[in-house]
DNA sequence: CTGTTAGCGCCTTCAG
DNA sequence: CTGAAGGCGCTAACAG
């Protein structure tokens, strides 16, 4: 391998001295024209391209933003992050991601290791645990999906538990009175919220708050199958069902299909690729990954550029999609 | 923001000097239990983390593996993605993941900047280009799903013409003789592949070799879909859809469906969610993106170690699941 | 077994 | 407008 190509070299080769190189190099105005010009010159010749480590140690910052989500392969957060990554190329930062499969502990070890790295900012998809050692944390940090606990943290989120009274409300306007729950684990703040907003809205509209309708920590579309499966074998079944999230979701329609029982309404927390498709189309309600990565990416190039921070939350609307699986009637 | 603990305070709390601290950090075992006891204890009441900018600088390497894909929010690339950087973490390797968006100059930008990073090792989805430029990198460099031009790189993929083979015989098989094919833009090798497997099928099987029925360029489901009415709407349309690839596959599903048409053979390359649940079942060619990441993980953690290269592709093996679509007989 | 010296490549003083 | 010296935090050489 060919040597690197260092600062000094571009300086010698210009007849001038490393720190005259340095101020072309970051666009310093203060440099003679002609300078400029033959730095320049020497830069495209010797293919010169700037250290980022070295920089990145010398200024004590660099220009790289951390990401920092469940996982990775999840399609939500694929979203999300490939929407703020794509921004944030555009804008000449590089992006370092990293999962933390829900674990508090793997959160707080890559987020050490991305503030011990320097990045010019945070965006976290928090998980469970205290987050008060971000409050002084070196650089702007945006929270995504979920509030964090212990903080005040600038938040980009849609209204969970809005979200979920919708779908219900929904369904309890079709007729359905025993509508079931099929969620993921309470240790998360989103799931949280969207039982609430099912309890909150089988409150509000008369509905039966019957817990064996309510099915929590499901996580994947296994679970999210066999809880569905549950439900229907239920003495006194449910007429219609709210998934919670996509990966219960996937289950859910799967169950349901494969029981040839798709007259049980259904409403999902999240939309997902062929729910137009299916027979009948699945109704959603919808909250977009792309524009929740574009309003996080957004947000924190404001910081970066210094605007402060408001610590409210950044909340995005959601839509119900309607496409027949939530306008199932009641059967007679 | 309080001020960081630097190696030469924790040699001074315990009396020694930077580099015996060094030594008792970086595990050589060249150092007195007591004094390796005193630097320890140190360390934890200091709370010191070494700063990883540093050693990169000084090392000339990092612990940072760099993965180069097309886009992040592709599915596909997402599950290989999460599977490397899972199994990067245990073994206490960091993670880099940029985007190319197919574009070859971005590609050798995001390569560039990682390379300058100095990261440990750099395992690529290389799109169209010329790569000869990575076979003197100062890292093992290892490509996944593509072959890369102009190098004879290690490369962990399947054999994509093999797939699209089976794809057709097992239309063929059924009795269809007009077969269309709906595949992405030619710029990218795992495309032409698929496209010569199916050209190489129809002319082995004695299909009707009519290139009004090859749609190419569709990278999108829209696009897909698109490709598909246009297939339908020809005078002689097909009997049978081979799709190439599942964005694609997600467009041609839809259309199909849209229309009524799902009498229509479909075989997809690349499995997707729900593919079980529609009815009829998608036949697809799986090419498990999770037993993918893990080679390109494994292979590169075998290079890390100081194993050679090989050179040579690393196939995975191919399913086809039978589903109903692909079993659609010939309308008589 | 331990310590001193000298950088890695860059940028920030502070003088010219 | 330009340059020389110093140091970011760490570790490879090379002594002791």
């Amino acid at each position: 391998m060919k040597a690197q190509v260092r600062l000094k070299d571009v300086a010698e080769a210009a007849a001038t001295s490393t720190k005259t190189a340095s101020r072309v190099i970051n666009g310093d105005p203060r440099v003679a024209e002609e300078t400029r010009a033959r730095i320049l010159a020497a830069v495209r010749d010797l293919g010169y391209r700037p250290d980022p480590t070295a920089r990145s140690l010398r200024k004590g910052t660099d220009d790289t933003l951390g990401i920092v989500v469940d996982s990775i392969a999840d399609p939500f957060f694929a979203a999300v992050t490939g929407t703020i990554e794509r921004l944030a190329i555009a804008r000449g930062l590089r992006v370092m991601i990293a999962s933390t499969g829900r674990d508090p502990r793997i959160e707080a070890t890559v987020v050490d290791d991305l503030l011990a790295r320097r990045v010019a900012g945070l965006i976290v998809a928090p998980t469970a645990s205290d987050h008060s050692y971000l409050a002084h944390a070196p650089c702007p940090v945006l929270f995504v999906d979920r509030r964090p606990d212990g903080l005040d943290g600038e938040t980009v989120l849609v209204d969970d538990n809005d979200g979920a009274r919708r779908a219900v409300a929904h369904l309890a306007a079709r007729g359905h009175r025993r509508v079931g729950y099929v969620g993921g684990k309470m240790d998360v703040a989103t799931t949280r919220n969207r039982l609430q907003g099912y309890r909150d809205e089988v409150a509000a509209s008369g509905l039966q708050a019957d817990e064996s309708l309510v099915r929590i920590g499901r996580n994947t579309a296994d679970e999210g199958r066999a809880a569905t499966l549950e439900l229907l074998a239920l003495p006194e079944p449910p007429t219609a069902i709210f998934s919670s999230n996509t990966r219960c979701s996937l289950g859910v329609v799967a169950a349901l299909h494969a029981c040839e029982r798709t007259d049980v309404a259904l409403v999902c927390f999240g939309d997902f690729p062929l729910a137009d498709v299916l027979a009948p189309g699945v109704t959603v309600i919808d909250h977009d990954p792309l524009a929740i990565g574009q309003l996080a990416a957004e947000t924190m190039f404001e910081r970066l550029a210094g605007a402060p921070a408001t610590g409210r939350d950044l909340t995005l609307p959601l839509r119900l999609i309607p496409r027949g699986s939530g306008e199932q009637p009641v059967p007679t």
